[in-house]
DNA sequence: TTTACGTGAGACAAGTTTGTCTCACGTGAG
DNA sequence: CTCACGTGAGACAAACTTGTCTCACGTAAA
C-alpha cells in the first residue's frame, strides 16, 4: 500500500470515527500500527497529513471547476461533482478546523470558504441565487450536505453514482416539486 | 446546576467535539469532573444519557408537530422549527448511532428516521415533493443541514433566530431563485 | 542465490484518560 | 445555630492509548 492510499483510507475512517484510536485506524487501513507510525509519526502527524490532503484536494477541485466561469449554478454543479473524492472526510476537517489548535489549517479552510462564498455571492448578484439567505450559510450548508451524502453512500443508504445528483438536486432546487 | 442542564451542556459540547475528554466536558459544563461523574457514572453513562436526551427530544418534537397532519411541507417546516433545541447534538447522535455498540439506541434512531422518511414519502405521493431523490436521502440531508445550521449558529456565522428560515429555505426551495 | 526493503507482531515505556474516592468548604433550610 | 447536601480539588489506581523499537518474515530485484 502506498502512502497516499494509506492516508486516504485513514482519512475516510477518521471521517466516520473522529474518536478512532491509532490501532483502529491502522486496522481500517489494512496495516499494522507500526506501519502507520512509520508513515505518519504519531497521531498529530497523521491528522496534519489528513488535513493537508483535504485542503489540497479541495483546492484542486476549486481550480479544476473554475468557479468564476459561466453561470454560478453550473459552477456549483461542477464543484459538487468534483467534491466527491474528498467528501468522506471533508466535513471532519472543515468543522474541526474551527476547533483546531493550529492557525495554519484554519487559514487554508477560510480561504476555501471564501471562494465558496464568493461563488454564492456572484450567483446572488447576477440574479441566479436567492438573496434572503446568506452566502456563509450556503457555504456551511454545502459542506454539511456533502458530508451527509458521503455518509449516506458509505453506509449504503445511497449509491455512489447518485452523489452528484443528490446534492445538486437538494442544494439547487430543494425538496419541493 | 441541575442534572438536565448539565446534560444539555455536555451534549452540546460533545456535539462540537466528539473527542472531548471528561475533563474538557466537565469544564465546558461548568462543573468539576468529580461532579460530572457523580451525575453520570463514567463516559459510557454520559453518552447514553446524551443519546437518550436527543431521542426523547426528537420524539417529543415529532409528537408535537404531528407529521401526518396537513400539507407535508408545512409539517416539515414545523419539524425544522421544533428541532432547534436538539440541533447542537443531533447529528452527533444520529450519525454515531450507526457506529454505536449498543442495539437499542440504533433502533430508536431508526424509528425516528422512519417517521421522517414517511413524511417525505407522503409529500412525494401527494405531489408536493419531488420524486427523483429518495426519502432516505431527504432524511439524511435534513439531519446534516440541521447539524450544519446548529454549528453555524454556535460559531457565530448565523443568528439563532434565523435557524428555522435558513433550513426551511434551503431544504424546501434550494438556492436557486 | 543474496540483498534491500517494507511489513506485522510483540514488547515496553511513557503519557493520557478514566474511574473512584476523601476531605474540606459553601450554601440553604429548618 | 446545626444539619444536610452538593460541590471542587486533589489524589491515586487502573485502564487505555500512544510512541517507539526490535526481530523475524516475506517479497522483489539484481
Amino acid at each position: 500500500m502506498d502512502q497516499e492510499a494509506l492516508l486516504r483510507a485513514a482519512a475516510e475512517f477518521l471521517g466516520r470515527r473522529p474518536n478512532a484510536t491509532q490501532d483502529e485506524i491502522a486496522e481500517a487501513a489494512g496495516v499494522s500500527r507500526a506501519t502507520l507510525h512509520r508513515h505518519f509519526a504519531g497521531r498529530r502527524a497523521l491528522l496534519d497529513a489528513v488535513d493537508a490532503l483535504a485542503v489540497r484536494e479541495m483546492r484542486q477541485a476549486l481550480d479544476d471547476v473554475r468557479l468564476t466561469e459561466g453561470p454560478a449554478a453550473d459552477a456549483l454543479r461542477r464543484l459538487i461533482t468534483a467534491s466527491q473524492p474528498v467528501s468522506p472526510f471533508l466535513a471532519l476537517l472543515y468543522s474541526q478546523s474551527q476547533e483546531y489548535d493550529s492557525d495554519e489549517p484554519g487559514a487554508a479552510w477560510a480561504e476555501i470558504d471564501e471562494a465558496l462564498m464568493a461563488l454564492f455571492r456572484r450567483g446572488q448578484e447576477n440574479g441566479e441565487f436567492r438573496t434572503d439567505l446568506s452566502p456563509a450559510w450556503f457555504s456551511d450548508a454545502l459542506f454539511s450536505v456533502v458530508a451527509g451524502a458521503a455518509w449516506s453512500v458509505k453506509v449504503g443508504r445511497a449509491a455512489a453514482r447518485d452523489y452528484p445528483a443528490m446534492i445538486t438536486g437538494l442544494m439547487l432546487d430543494g425538496v419541493l416539486r
